[in-house]
DNA sequence: AAAAAACAGGCAAACGTTTGCGTGAAAAAT
DNA sequence: ATTTTTCACGCAAACGTTTGCCTGTTTTTT
């Protein structure tokens, strides 16, 4: 009841077995008399006694933990993506260890040698922007060490990964604001060099081009995603010859700083201008204006299935180790959401 | 190079020494000559030796892990203050185990079990806001796991804790308000069931009578935090007859709605209504009209603070177990910032 | 009634590391 | 040349748990 927790050696001691009874009592193995188990749990209980997870896992030679490593914990999209991780380890008893790379490649690969180190069964990584080299992902592999990345994959083979599917959602963008209307898009992309700024834009050309419309490659601008880069974007597409009523952007943060920038230069965001954004944001509940729709990503899908395909690749491993095994590839469909009005009647 | 980690006795075994002397070595223990000192860690390094963390958890029945549990992830307060327990944690090679309760007092209870069973070394804790009972944090005190709180503290004596004096921050944020001209101020307070809730209204009042205002009581509304609920409180705030021409919000949030509602109906927030609020976001800087000043809380150096006391306490507990000692009570004081206009020339 | 099978439980090794204690050999002090 | 000290290292136990194998007792089968 204090001090130091109760062990199965001194619940061995006090019921006059042995260690290996007790333990084989506690988990209920068949071969040990209903009466013995009974009196071992009851004493167990009375004790408090709980394993020793430390102990166990050094015999076991695992921890019963994954390690996760995401650039930014503060970015709505990994806090959720943590969030279903945890609920989906701790329902198979798993335990997180969360890390953040803060989008540095130097932290990125201390951070895997970190988790090496502390002996995680498996690890879910989401790489950092500036992750250039990936050798360190092969040395997981040489130790046997289970990864699936989500969200942000590193161009490698033979890797496990669940990803989301931007084309899809920038595809319903275009058509929703089509339906609405508009004829002249413009689209606020990401730097090249970022792979989700291709698949936008691929989604972006294929709606326009598939509704027999002109596809106008002068109504994509790139933006470095600064607030000043997003001000440049926005009145170099106001000054276009087919000046758009309509703007799709790379993501909601670049839409909030455009609307700013247009309502500070005069625009009637209910009339003139439309913005349409990736990731929906919780903070839209907040604004007066916010993009009409946001496609969603679904983060908390999307770490959920990561989870559940690393915790399936950790019991096929108990079951039949090293044994060569297919590689996961899980695309998560992107959606259109509209955002609500929330325009409630006021209650006063 | 492959396959399993290399361990101590391998190492013995080839260099035809016993494990103890590789174990010395390895820790640069005097008594081991420098030749053997050498050779010992040249094959270590060779073999890309790492010591496994878990056996020697096990061994010292320490994990050098320390556990953080808070209430949302989410929220940028608390990704902010793991930021920095993370940092402070890594720099003395502990590791940060992060479990989040979402604001449930059950979760709160299982979660501390939890990590009193994964045999974490200490805890920091942010309470859960329904959290009313709090036998779980005896229990830790009886099994001699230190516990620092932060932020979010129980109603319990002798503990450890880093909190934020938020009567600081409302006073300077009422001064200000009054500096700028203003003689009517609101106060849109959070519900009387949280303790920050009393010590904004204690800051706003000593602020008032010291500036030899008269402090007039039907100036400050309660409100229960919901966007709904801010509209209300806004209203009858609106309808005072000395309708104030600045208000102090509980958070960014509160703030955040009321100035969505305000606009909604038609109030010029340039010149008739300004608000000052606590948290300071960042997403502040993403609306075109935000808080004029925000009351910081210093969510990272509160993170810190709280892991170095941790810290401390658990170095302390190795030299000298159970000795009664002194607790840390940190107050981190708040302090109001102004939110810099952000009206950067255009650059085209 | 003897042989076989089922039952209940104990023994001991193993997982990798740390550390108190012991011990020969070399170096230093007398 | 003996005694003492220092040096460099080995021995073995310990941490808590799991598990393959063995053994003694009871029950079942013929």
């Amino acid at each position: 009841m204090t001090g130091k927790p109760a062990t199965i050696k001194e619940i061995a001691k006090i019921l006059n077995v042995s260690v290996s009874t007790v333990s084989r009592a506690l988990h209920k193995h068949p071969t040990i008399g209903i009466t013995t188990q009974l009196k071992v749990q009851a004493l167990a209980e009375k004790l408090g006694y709980e394993p020793n997870q430390n102990a166990i896992s050094f015999q076991k030679g695992k921890t019963y933990t994954i390690g996760v490593i995401i650039p930014e914990l503060s970015e709505a999209f990994f806090s959720a993506a943590i969030s279903a991780i945890e609920d989906t380890a701790y329902k198979r008893n798993y335990t997180v260890l969360i890390a953040q790379s803060h989008d540095n490649e130097e932290k990125d690969i201390q951070l895997v040698e970190k988790m090496k180190n502390s002996r995680v069964d498996g690890l879910l990584i989401s790489v950092a922007k500036s992750t250039s080299s990936f050798a360190h992902f092969d040395m997981l592999k040489r130790f046997n060490i289970p990864v699936v990345f989500f969200d942000r994959i590193p161009p490698l083979k033979n890797i496990h990964y669940v990803a989301c599917n931007m084309e899809t959602g920038s595809i319903e963008a275009v058509n929703y604001l089509l339906q609405k209307g508009h004829r002249s898009i413009g689209l606020i992309n990401g730097p090249a060099t970022l792979a989700a700024s291709g698949e936008r834009k691929e989604g972006y050309i294929k709606a326009m081009t598939k509704n027999r419309l002109k596809f106008d490659p002068s109504l994509i601008v790139g933006c470095n995603l600064t607030e000043e880069g997003t001000q440049a974007a926005l009145d170099s597409l106001l000054a276009h010859k087919r000046r758009p009523t309509a703007i799709v952007t790379f993501n909601d943060y670049v839409s909030l700083y455009a609307i700013k920038h247009a309502r500070a230069i005069g625009i009637n965001l209910d009339k003139d201008l439309q913005f349409v954004s990736y990731a929906n944001l919780p903070i839209i509940n907040y604004m007066d204006y916010a993009p009409v729709a946001s496609v969603e990503q679904f983060p908390y899908l999307q770490g959920q299935k990561a989870a559940d395909i690393l915790l399936d690749l950790l019991s096929r491993k108990e079951q039949s180790p090293d044994e060569v095994q297919a590689y996961y590839n899980v695309i998560v469909e992107s959606q259109l959401i509209e955002n609500k009005p929330k325009k409630q009647p006021l209650k006063l």
